[in-house]
DNA sequence: CCATATAGTCCTCCAAGCCCC
DNA sequence: CGGGGCTTGGAGGACTATATG
């Protein structure tokens, strides 16, 4: 009981910085809000008084009254990949922009079945729209069953199967990403293009083994079963060894940037020359894609346009329209790995 | 006026569910709550009443009174760093594990001072804490003129000039880990190490430098002042062009994974073998950087660990106690890229 | 035109009430 | 008739929206 000092008093309510302003908290109300109905003379007295007592609204309160908390969620695979990685920060940036803050909510990766619990815990804090950079096939499926009281958009493509009700897409177009990666490779003078695939439970990885079957068969040559695992570069190093062993190729094309850098280490380690014996193009253009050994020939994503549509799409729902699905342009980028 | 159906009913509230389970309000409340004394039979009416009308409690209203959101914040560096990246999805598991959500608020780069802005945006949806993960001078200058209102933890070495008050700080210990990158390139016999040094408004690059002469010295060899500029590979590029071009170290101790990548590519370009002619080291442990060329020696930072220590040092001051600062043991791996 | 009162948002806490032994 | 387990009603909490001076 014989504490120090005054008692800590509460966060500053506009109870309090109205009556330090001598007008009614409604008033305050007003000016926080910027409502045109208030003079200036008061409107400077209210300001000066929030300044003086560090007011801050109570955004518990106000969500409360309105019915909108200004959150929007983020459901993401956990571990570090570039793509989701990007999307993310991107999108946070563009729920900013748009006058929201996001809150994430990471799936531990093989745990797709958490997307509910997950989808639980944004919905319970009140968030107005989710979206999905999580985008495996487990996950979608978990959508499917759902039905989301908010909007919710998938980020990535969604090619296949029913779209849940409600939930919208955005996307890169990965298939025609691949099919410009795997159409480079055959354009000069390459005459069969394996293919080292992702994790077929992602939608991307799918849609990359998609475009490059496409363009194998627009020019008529084999499509030799794809190889690969995972998104790592040791899934990109195990399919380099397996290759080695069953013959080489005269061009890879990998489903992204690390597996392409697993195998570059696997062919170098057997003093195969890139792009002389093998020609190899990757997916993503992760930062380091330019300084690799030899510098990669990739597809770029534009994950801040990505970022910008997926909260666009969320936006448009909130406002009552349909933004039906985007799917964005990937671009090329040529580097020594495939060069001639 | 003409919709069909029914119109759109709000939410359902607890006075809703009291209704269809024939309890009050405050029963529904202690059933949520997991309150003991409720018997079973109720419980279990309650219960029915909440999943046939698919209620979900009201967090703005209960934040209200609780005076509790239940969010935690972080601040981080737009961009995708590999170290502040793997932080914040570690960040992120710890506090759901402790029963948080996170809010995240990212910082375009270069636009340091708008950590300001980014913990207003944080303090008015009432998060708990805030942990920052953006570790720049900049960024901690700031945060010392902002009293903040909640614990803020700093994720990121915090060694020099005063702490803020009520600011915390978590670490990998950034210097120990240059220290012992440096002894181990000293201790194989290179009579020399050159630094790469990553951006010295970040307080991990200016440790590492700190780092890497507290060895040099220890080891009575000279140090030559640090080159770099940036993070990224070509930053390392560029530096490992200058080093050519005055004269090759036997080793080079680069700041991040990325730099090394940028040196590799140099030092290959010009045909200088790594490491025969020259060793290097690198610093983060990167998914790709077993795989460079050559396998790169560097040093692993447990980002789970520190993301949990971060969690533990805000709940533990939310819970009236001082956790103090944290630093954890890095840990160097070695590869082909120092091997003698 | 500007400012004030009053009602309503949904929940948790507190004090009181009921029932049954 | 008193006490513990279960339940209830009412009072905020900080704000916005809708009348009302």
């Amino acid at each position: 009981m014989a504490t120090e000092g005054p008692a800590p008093v509460h966060a500053p309510s506009m109870a309090d910085v109205a009556a330090l302003a001598g007008v009614s908290h409604q008033t305050v109300s007003r000016v926080v809000n910027e409502h045109p109905s208030v003079l200036p003379d008061t409107r400077e007295r209210v300001q000066a008084a929030i300044a003086a007592l560090g007011y801050r609204r109570n955004s518990a309160a106000r969500a409360l009254v309105t019915r909108r908390s200004g959150v929007l969620g983020a459901i993401t695979i956990g571990g570090t990949h570039y793509g989701p990685t990007s999307t993310l920060l991107e999108l946070e940036d563009a729920a900013r922009a748009a006058g929201f803050v996001v809150t994430v909510a990471t799936l531990r990766q093989g745990d797709e079945a958490a997307v509910g619990h997950a989808l639980e815990r944004l919905l319970e804090i009140g968030v107005e729209g989710v979206a999905v950079v999580a985008p495996t096939t487990q996950v979608a499926d978990v959508l499917s069953g759902l039905r989301a009281t908010v909007p919710v958009v998938l980020v990535s493509s969604y090619t296949e199967g029913p779209r849940p009700e409600g939930v919208h897409a955005v996307a890169v177009g990965q298939r025609a990403g691949a099919r410009l990666a795997t159409e480079h490779l055959l354009a000069h003078g390459r005459a069969e293009v394996v293919h080292v695939a992702g994790p077929q439970d992602w939608f991307d990885a799918r849609d990359r083994v998609a475009g490059w079957r496409d363009a194998c068969e627009a020019a008529g040559v084999p499509a030799r079963t794809p190889i690969g695992a995972g998104w790592d570069a040791a899934d990109g190093y195990a399919a380099g060894r397996r290759l080695l062993d069953e013959g080489l190729p005269p061009a890879v094309f990998a489903a992204n940037d690390q597996l392409a850098l697993g195998l570059l280490r696997a062919l170098s380690e057997a003093g195969v020359r890139v792009p002389d014996d093998v020609a190899v193009v990757g997916f993503d253009d992760e930062p380091g894609a330019a300084f690799y050994s030899p510098p990669l020939t990739t597809v770029r994503q534009d994950f801040a346009a990505l970022g910008r549509a997926a909260v666009d799409s969320l936006t448009s729902v909130l406002a009552g329209g349909d933004p039906g699905d985007r799917v964005l342009t990937p671009q090329l980028v040529i580097r020594a790995s495939s060069a001639t």
